[in-house]
DNA sequence: CAGTGGTCTAGACCACTGA
DNA sequence: CAGTGGTCTAGACCACTGA
């Protein structure tokens, strides 16, 4: 078998979601329509459109029609992903924008934090990551010079702060404190919400090779991302 | 429609499963005799273990057979904690307040996230709990009453709902959702706190002897609470 | 009412496995 | 070879929605 016939489907509508051709909450073609379209029965489109609504790709209403899921983007309490990774594993388009990527003092709080000299630099990157076009994260990140000297020679635009941090210092333990604040007005400016819009708040501190490598904290509007945990105790 | 007949047959294969009568590794029955036995077409019974198959708990060859999943480890990271425990180690007074604690009809949703029947009736425990007397939790909690048939009897105000079930229904797995949201009227009057207070919201699913044993969502001030959590990748 | 998705049937052809 | 799962068809009946 080439291509199973609702294999071929499924990739047709995915493809028309993560390119943003069609958007959140958009009606999409009917099982008929898509039946003429493709030339296969109904019970071939009803999968493929089945398997995606399973996947949240996609919200099905009896009597109404099929529509293009809201985000409701779900991340891993457990696991530390890359960004990058988990919007463009859902089928997303994922674009990062470089804010600052700077060598920088360091302030007491973030010296204590990292474990490093108070009258020590660090490199310090501000970024905002976009999910089909809307603002999802507004990453701060301290990093220790030692642990990634060559950070700042990174383009972001093609690989995230945090994947290169996995690469260069493979992770040895994480640290993390998850909060529920109101967003500052940078915050709020960067990520396009209003000053009443809770905001889930991550700071993570990670280490590698015996340091502490990055403080991070990550600030995501509450109705555009949530974390999600599966474990045994 | 009563009940579909791919999810009669899917839970007549999840209970096996359950129940420890169809071990990891065996070898289940194959989609002709299961269409026999059901008297349903091989279709329907192809949907069933097709599903099963892509939720994780079976494992299919074509041309071998299909068998029950091996248990896919998920290390222990998060801890789940009750929060008399957690209060009181922080050398706090820990008191609970409950506003219900009641049998009531299961709604749609619920009956789905407890895998019990529509019809059926859960128990229901609606408590606040404060420390040092500032609520900081409120906790809204979907019991199955197959696994915990006492529920009722207890003083909550001696034993939180999460110390007993730990106690009679010991956890075997647990899968929670971190979000960030504004309170609702209910959950504003009981935690005493403004409509603009961001609230972090924890909704966490408990399994035990072999099915889901609770559900609760906890709704916290942003400002009196945060979760934490400290590991390794 | 026409149109939507939800489900099911009774066939079919196929690739694959092990005997 | 007989048996397995993977996929597909061309119908069917149904509950539901909005006009």
């Amino acid at each position: 078998m080439a291509q199973a016939r609702f294999a071929i489907i499924k990739r047709y509508v995915k493809r028309q979601i993560s390119a943003g051709r069609w958007l959140p909450g958009k009606l999409i073609p009917s099982e008929n329509e898509l039946t003429r379209h493709y030339r296969v029965s109904r019970m071939t489109v009803n999968r493929a459109l089945r398997e995606l609504a399973s996947e949240g790709f996609l919200h099905r209403v009896q009597g109404l029609g099929t529509y293009v899921a809201e985000l409701t983007p779900v991340s891993s309490l457990l696991k530390i992903r890359d960004i990058h990774e988990e919007i463009t594993e859902r089928g997303h388009r994922h674009r990062a924008m470089v804010k600052f990527a700077v060598e920088e003092p360091v302030t007491p709080d973030i010296a204590a934090l990292l474990e490093v000299k108070p009258e020590s630099a660090v490199f310090r990157t501000v970024l905002v990551h976009y999910e089909n076009d809307v603002p999802v994260q507004l990453e701060d990140r301290y990093v220790n010079p030692a642990l990634a000297p060559d950070l700042l020679k990174i383009d972001f635009k093609r690989e995230t702060p945090s994947h290169y941090l996995f690469r260069v210092a493979p992770l040895a333990e994480a640290e993390q404190v998850v909060e529920s604040r109101l967003p500052d007005a940078f915050a709020r400016r960067l990520l396009r919400i209003g000053p009443h819009e809770p905001c889930l708040i991550v700071r993570r501190r990670t280490w590698a090779r015996g340091g502490v490598a990055a403080y991070a904290v990550l600030t995501h509007p509450g109705s555009r991302y949530r974390l999600m945990g599966r474990f045994k105790p």
